[in-house]
RNA sequence: GCCUCCGUAGCUCAGGGGUAGAGCGCUCCCUUGGUAAGGGCGAGGUCAUGAGUUCAAAUCUCAUCGGAGGCUCCA
């Protein structure tokens, strides 16, 4: 052999000989199947990380085989280059977010190049650039025409280190999801998109494979109950209170309201002897955060108004306080507290020693229940009671109309005019403006008092360039007069669209990425639509994934996809639900995590006072390499906190504070050491810059080439699951990809070649077909990596034992390279070149399964004796039953254990794909 | 608290009513002109635990324990 695998010699020249050919330009061609595959558009953040590469490159591998398969493939690639820490970019250098942005996409797309995917680069859409811009704002006002944006006054979450509001799909936990930092509520006029409008929409997945959780988790977001409106007057003053319940089978059982302390009526109804407890009570609750007032098992609090209501069902009058459990955000912001069947009013009953009345007489009870025999509340199934004529109504476990008893009431209810079913979503409306500068701009128009849209010919709106970065928190627009004053009596919106916006249609760009007289080409649209296969971290389960969605089905029904729904017609392809989801298959991959490392084995000496040390000197030494006698704090360094360290000695936290001149010993590290070179324990978690275990994909290219890198992802990770980092596992995939230059170059063995043998070597490849497509068409990488692996260890040893005829030869070595193609693209390409084959690996057909070709000729029986094997005998692959059964009862095995008598039963299982068949012996 | 998903070799993971599998790692041997390498042999598993169904359970059912993710005063 001449020469050893080197990736870096192969590498490089394919990706410009693949670039020179327009190999991976993909054109509309409608006498082909077309598959539109996607990966998230990234954001330029500045540097490629692993996570990129295992987000994009196994997306890379299943589209290359869709395409081999006689698919015509879309694959492209872009950037979602709004967002704030561009601006942040340019307040903390004074560098222009443009600059910054467009500096780190030329970076980026250079290290995405070393992929050696097949982005289609020609379809590059980059969504802070004005041709793209231009049409985020053209669908604003698409939406703004069809009554789906609108401007509206909402308390909203206001992030005070990001000075801009936040949409709730951004707010975790009390906290925006970007920095960690609490949000306060505000009541703001913003712009929304009517995504509620499509919540029942948007809550069917019929014909989308996607994953379980991202459904689930997309309904549980959406939320929605079945229940009814009541309104509720005040018994002084007009003064009605709609009230939302999901029972309205429990409404005889209201012994008080509760009003969420924002609601609009507080104010209003409170009696002046109630006034300042209440007042007190508000600022109470707003110097609370969001964390706070989450917090869980928190006692419940509240205050009376003074006010009073009636109970519209029963004319009884009934108590109004306030109280921060029953939020301003959901449902209406009052609630009928019926104590007895919903556990929280329960809580509230007996803290504020407030009436409870049963109203649902438990099924199972035969005495009546009391509330003074009540621990907590009953909200299980049994008959209306205290009710008046509803009384003996069946309150079952369903919902909504689907229980009796809520079904009858909701009847009277409205039959009565005292309240309506009604349908109750816990989504809102998306809020869409962001008071930041580096984002789309709104084209909208202040004059006056009128709102007007900016005139489609005047779009896009530009970002000006011209603008001041200053740390006032406040966006630069709002003080750029030549942007935001249009004139005397006119003002421009100076707030931004939130950057999901725009993401929420790249799909579309992609198809025709720099047309300037429509968002995207109708033909290429009629082709390419919808996306095929979706890949992308499950983190957006909510937020994108729902958004785009949303955005899909508005466009739907504006009518955007008309004309492409005509090109379809026109090309025999038919429309009907082609453009109900963006998006028909999704899958989510898992994350790459910081691999765990074991902390410097340490030993510390100084001044001990039990688990504690001042530390003159801190030595590294080997795993537990402790000197005779040491009488210090030693052991592994699990954690440090400034200059002290934290030891784990016999299982027990010590601290060991280094003084400021003690002696830093670290062998591998010459020279005079500091605190800072002390390695510590890491855990498995995410990679990040701080915690000091990220890899750098760079790096390893250039140490082991972008294939093996590639086939390592794919292969030590069960994909949709992800895992942590342990590159010593980086050897495998390695030493295939090295083995298969190996077996591929030594040439075709000089033997005649046996017929078993041959047979023998076409059948594993056809198994190994088998698996690679499963493996592929599931996402499955690691498997279908593995069975290569597998086949190669037999294409070693057929050219060990040199049975194999030149001519089979050839084309096991053919079909072995064309499997290879999609994992290894540059392996595959120069060796398919090495061995005179035409250019290029990767627009040939797909090795075809053979079912035939893999079958088994001889497989072996086994004899059971009880269900445990004892015994194999060989036989054909199509025995019959009765010869087989014949064969296991004539075998040792069951002689011995039979010793004479009859067998009380024979099992006989026929071998079906792969396995062998068994003859069950019961004696 | 509720909902998903998951517990298989030291690690990462396949499989899945009918003989327990792969790669890496590890042991030992060979090679020392591919050398931060190559070749060969081998060891390693009560398939989390317990019960049930079955001729037969790692696989199906139920319970328990452990892990991951999501939701959570949602009226």
């Amino acid at each position: 052999m001449s020469k050893t695998y080197q990736p870096h010699e192969i590498e490089v020249k394919w990706q410009r000989k693949w670039e020179e050919s327009q190999l991976y330009r993909a054109r509309v061609d409608w006498s082909k199947p077309k598959h539109y595959a996607m990966t998230m558009l990234p954001y330029p953040s500045g540097e490629l990380h692993i996570g990129h590469w295992f987000a994009m490159t196994p997306s890379d591998a299943r589209a290359r085989w869709m395409r081999m398969r006689g698919y015509n493939v879309l694959f492209p690639m872009g950037f979602d280059a709004f967002g704030l820490p561009a601006e942040n970019a340019a307040i903390a250098r004074n560098i222009h977010p443009w600059k910054w942005t467009y500096a780190n996409i030329e970076h980026m797309r250079e290290q995405m190049r070393s992929m050696g995917a097949m982005f289609d680069w020609q379809r590059e859409a980059i969504s802070c650039t004005p041709e793209y811009y231009k049409w985020s704002e053209w669908f604003f006002k698409k939406f703004y025409e069809h009554g789906l944006a609108y401007r509206g006054s909402a308390l909203v979450n206001w992030s005070e280190s990001m000075q801009t509001v936040l949409a709730n799909e951004q707010v975790i936990d009390g906290k925006d999801e970007r920095t960690g930092q609490p949000v306060v509520h505000k009541m703001m006029e913003q712009w929304f998109f009517a995504i509620t409008k499509y919540a029942d929409e948007l809550l069917s997945f019929a014909g989308m494979d996607w994953p379980n959780p991202i459904k689930i988790m997309q309904t549980n977001w959406i939320g929605r109950s079945e229940g009814a409106r009541a309104t509720f007057y005040t018994a002084v003053g007009e003064h009605s209170i709609e009230i939302y319940t999901t029972r309205p089978d429990t409404l005889w059982g209201a012994t008080f309201m509760v009003l969420a302390p924002e609601h609009e009526l507080v104010d209003i109804i409170t009696t002046s002897e109630q006034r300042a407890a209440v007042e007190h009570y508000i600022d109470e609750i707003a110097a609370e955060t969001e964390v706070e007032r989450m917090m869980e098992h928190r006692e419940k609090t509240g205050v009376f108004t003074g006010a009073y209501a009636i109970n519209p069902v029963n004319d009884e009058r009934i108590p109004i306080w306030i109280a921060d459990y029953v939020m301003v955000t959901y449902g209406t912001g009052a609630i009928m507290a019926v104590p007895a069947h919903d556990q929280r009013d329960f809580e509230f009953a007996r803290a504020y020693d407030l009436p409870i009345r049963v109203v649902i007489q438990p099924e199972d009870m035969d005495e009546p229940l009391t509330s003074a025999a009540m621990r907590e509340a009953y909200s299980g199934t049994g008959a209306m009671v205290n009710s008046d004529a509803m009384d003996g109504s069946l309150s079952d476990s369903a919902k909504g109309r689907a229980n009796p008893a809520i079904n009858r009431v909701i009847d009277w209810l409205e039959a009565t005019g005292k309240g309506q079913e009604s349908v109750n979503y816990r989504l809102h409306d998306w809020l869409i403006s962001r008071q930041r500068y580096w984002g789309c701009p709104i084209p909208m128009l202040y004059s006056g008092d009128d709102i007007l849209p900016v005139p489609d010919a005047e779009l896009p709106v530009e970002l000006p360039s011209d603008v001041d970065f200053v740390p006032t928190g406040r966006s630069p627009l709002t003080y750029h007069e030549p942007f935001f004053k249009v004139d005397e009596n006119t003002r421009r919106e100076t707030d931004t669209l939130d950057t999901f916006m725009c993401s929420s249609w790249y799909q579309l760009r992609y198809l025709s990425p720099h047309k300037d007289d429509a968002p995207f080409d109708a033909e290429e649209a009629a082709y390419w639509l919808p996306v095929d296969v979706y890949t992308g971290g499950a983190e957006h389960a909510v937020m994108h994934l729902l958004y785009t969605r949303f955005f899909n089905k508005a466009l739907r029904d504006i009518g955007i996809y008309d004309e492409a729904a005509a090109a379809m017609r026109r090309n025999g392809r038919d429309p009907a639900g082609a453009f109900d989801e963006p998006m028909t298959l999704l899958r989510n991959q898992g994350q790459v995590l910081g691999g765990e490392r074991q902390g410097d084995f340490v030993l510390c000496s100084g001044r001990r006072d039990g688990e504690h040390m001042l530390a003159q000197r801190v030595e590294v030494v080997d795993w537990n390499a402790v000197p005779d006698g040491f009488d210090g704090i030693f052991g592994e360094l699990v954690n440090r906190v400034e200059a002290t360290l934290q030891v784990e000695m016999a299982g027990i936290i010590h601290f060991v504070e280094v003084a400021p001149d003690a002696e830093i010993i670290i062998p591998d590290i010459p020279g005079a050491n500091n605190i800072n070179q002390l390695r510590q324990h890491l855990e498995i978690q995410r990679m990040s810059k701080s915690k000091g275990n990220v890899v750098n994909p760079d790096e390893l290219v250039r140490r082991f080439g972008a294939d093996v890198v590639r086939c390592y992802l794919m292969f030590n990770f069960d994909w949709q699951k992800g895992g942590p980092w342990n590159e010593n596992n980086i050897k495998g995939p390695q030493g295939w990809l090295h083995d298969i230059w190996d077996i591929a170059l030594a040439g075709a063995p000089d033997c005649a070649g046996d017929a078993a043998a041959e047979r023998d070597i076409a059948r594993k490849l056809h198994q190994c077909i088998a698996v690679v497509d499963r493996g592929l068409e599931n996402f499955s990488f690691n498997t279908a990596i593995a069975e290569q692996m597998k086949f190669k260890n037999a294409l070693k040893d057929a050219l060990r034992q040199q049975h194999i005829g030149a001519e089979t030869w050839r084309e096991v070595i053919n079909a072995a390279i064309r499997l290879l193609a999609p994992f290894a693209p540059h392996l595959a390409e120069e060796l398919w070149s090495q061995l005179g084959w035409e250019y290029s690996v990767h627009t040939q057909a797909w090795p075809q399964y053979d079912a035939e070709l893999a079958r088994e000729d001889v497989v072996d029986l086994v004899v059971m004796i009880n269900g445990k094997p004892r015994q194999t005998i060989h036989v054909a692959v199509d025995i019959e039953r009765a010869q087989a059964e014949q064969l296991a009862l004539a075998s040792a095995a069951a002689q011995r254990s039979l010793a004479g008598n009859a067998p009380r039963r024979v099992v006989y299982i026929p071998g079906r794909n792969g396995t062998d068949p068994k003859v069950n012996i019961v004696v």
